[in-house]
DNA sequence: TAACTGTTATACATATAATATAACAGATAA
DNA sequence: TTATCTGTTATATTATATGTATAACAGTTA
């Protein structure tokens, strides 16, 4: 698999589990039916447990971001994943919230914090274009 | 005190403590040389032990939001907040970085996702302007 | 039958979060 | 000089989160 782990960092393994698969999605590196190892074969494959590995898959269906079949295996969810809405912007703007704060503090411009974000987005962009 | 805490909320006392300061920082609703609460008063204003609140200083501390004199207690650090570095604005990034990734996951355009950027940035300067 | 799937249960170790007391050294005000 | 307030430190306890270790179960598949 592509994922790399950081067993040094604070952000919990099963959280940064989550965030690989999300961004390999948002990279197009995984496609709507795309099949996700077994909980025991990706335990096997990264070194880690197989509850860590069950906990991040439980929290990546419920998102939608995942089905997990009891026969067929995960697969990365056909349907794509749920649109965002009005509730899941408010929650976007409750979590940057700190970020735009410590920024404004430390005499970061608007179009400096703006850049950063576009320079995330070029570059999920410039990866999905690869395949 | 202007603190409001969110005790059903997954994010930490301390660490929402920490987030108010910094956000009254930002708002201009605190400026260098303000004295803030002892941890004593502050724990006892808001309802929590003196130690969280000890905790939450100790982080504004060392990252250079506030001073701490032994005599003449806790104020807000006389010559402002160091500007953002390279470093600094890296680690920004990484730390928007599965933000980015989810909204992209769930369609929101580049352009929405710096439109909630901006209204962040409209907000803190429109309060730091009633000052 | 054998090997695989997700799932569940139990147990354990460790770390973090939050509280509860208590005490210490230094400054300040009555 | 007391008395009170300051930040700081120490110790203990409780609860929760994280991660690992085994084991078992029910269902599918080869």
């Amino acid at each position: 698999m592509f994922i790399r782990l950081d067993f040094e960092s604070d952000e919990p393994i099963y959280t940064q589990l989550i965030h690989q698969i999300i961004e390999g999605i948002a990279k197009k590196n995984l496609s709507p039916g795309d099949p996700l190892p077994s909980v025991r074969a990706m335990a096997a494959d990264i070194g880690i447990n197989l509850h860590t590995v069950n906990k991040a898959y439980q929290h990546l269906k419920q998102e939608g971001f995942i089905l997990i079949h009891r026969q067929k295996g995960v697969v990365i969810h056909p349907d794509g994943v749920a649109k965002a809405d009005a509730a899941y912007m408010k929650q976007v703007q409750k979590k940057l919230r700190p970020f735009v704060a410590e920024s404004i503090c430390r005499q970061v411009s608007e179009e400096e914090f703006l850049k950063q974000c576009q320079e995330l987005f070029n570059e999920f962009k410039e990866e999905g274009e690869k395949k």
